[in-house]
DNA sequence: ACGAGCGCCTGTCGGC
DNA sequence: TGCCGACAGGCGCTCG
């Protein structure tokens, strides 16, 4: 589900509040509650609860695919993965079935951590370097140019689709948005990332920051979101799109298996040489 | 340095 | 209706 879009998507809405919502900012912990053990990456549950309780949520950051709750001495880490979703709740609502991680907070409501698959991690800890060090720049950096992206693309020899996925050379692009990049870039996903000309490279991250900034207008690649008013599934140009035509030519969409992710690409528009 | 394959999990969908 | 495989937004691991 959430990727770079999604999960600021729902930093905005847990900042800021939204109907029905409240912002949990400046809030108390006053009590956590761990229904799935191994949602917990670290530290021992023992140890998460006693040192949790009466922290507040001072602010909420994002890395690549990673929300960053800054508590009063702590920070709590939390990767959604593949189905993890936050939902903000009064303390008195019944706890939904794949609930696997909630704060209750001050002024009556909790965060959930609701996670179908049980893939999501959270950490708490004093010091994210270990998690957060490897991460490669943010896509809307500034520090990011066409040129630095261009010398970072021509020291790999992977393929586009395997090197966008890869957070230590780009955080936070996952499925769905690098198959919709690489389409509006006009490059196909087996191209080697060093043969790019400096040309491709700046309509690459161009076309990156497009699609995300799409997403993130639109609340996010939805599907199962539409509590959410996500919109962006109604704007995909090739993902899961197999053999529909093409919006740009007609030709349709073909689908490829890459290191076990669905590929979509128009081999018409995205031509494997030049 | 790279790609391929598997494990972690639950749910949905299409074919037979 | 029921069963079975394919597939799903991610990522860490091993192996060649």
């Amino acid at each position: 589900m959430p990727e770079l879009p999604e999960v600021e998507t729902i930093r905005n809405n847990l900042r800021m509040g939204v109907e029905h919502w409240p912002s949990i900012l400046g809030r108390e912990i006053e009590r956590v509650e761990l229904l799935w053990p191994r949602t917990l990456a670290e530290p021992d549950y023992e140890f998460f609860a006693r040192k949790a309780r009466g922290q507040r949520i001072e602010e909420i950051g994002r890395r690549g695919k990673f929300m960053l709750f800054q508590l009063t001495e702590d920070v709590l880490v939390i990767h959604l993965r593949m189905s993890g979703d936050l939902l903000v709740e009064p303390v008195d609502a019944p706890v939904a079935l794949h609930h696997r991680l909630i704060l209750y907070l001050s002024g009556g409501i909790r965060l959930a951590f609701n996670d179908t698959r049980k893939f999501g991690r959270a950490w708490f800890t004093q010091d994210t370097a270990p998690l957060l060090g490897s991460l490669g720049p943010e896509p809307f950096s500034e520090e990011l140019t066409p040129e630095g992206f261009h010398e970072r693309l021509l020291r790999s020899k992977r393929q586009l689709k395997p090197l966008l996925l890869d957070q230590t050379f780009l955080a936070g692009l996952g499925n769905i948005y690098t198959d919709e990049a690489l389409n509006l870039a006009g490059l196909h996903p087996l191209r080697r990332a060093d043969r790019l000309t400096l040309e491709q490279s700046g309509r690459l991250l161009e076309s990156i920051r497009t699609v995300l900034r799409q997403g993130i207008q639109t609340h996010g690649a939805s599907i199962d979101w539409v509590y959410r008013g996500g919109d962006f599934q109604n704007h995909f140009r090739v993902y899961q799109r197999t053999g529909q035509p093409c919006l740009q030519c007609g030709t349709p969409i073909e689908r490829i298996t890459l290191g076990q992710r669905g590929t979509h690409f128009c081999p018409h528009c995205q031509p494997i040489d030049s």
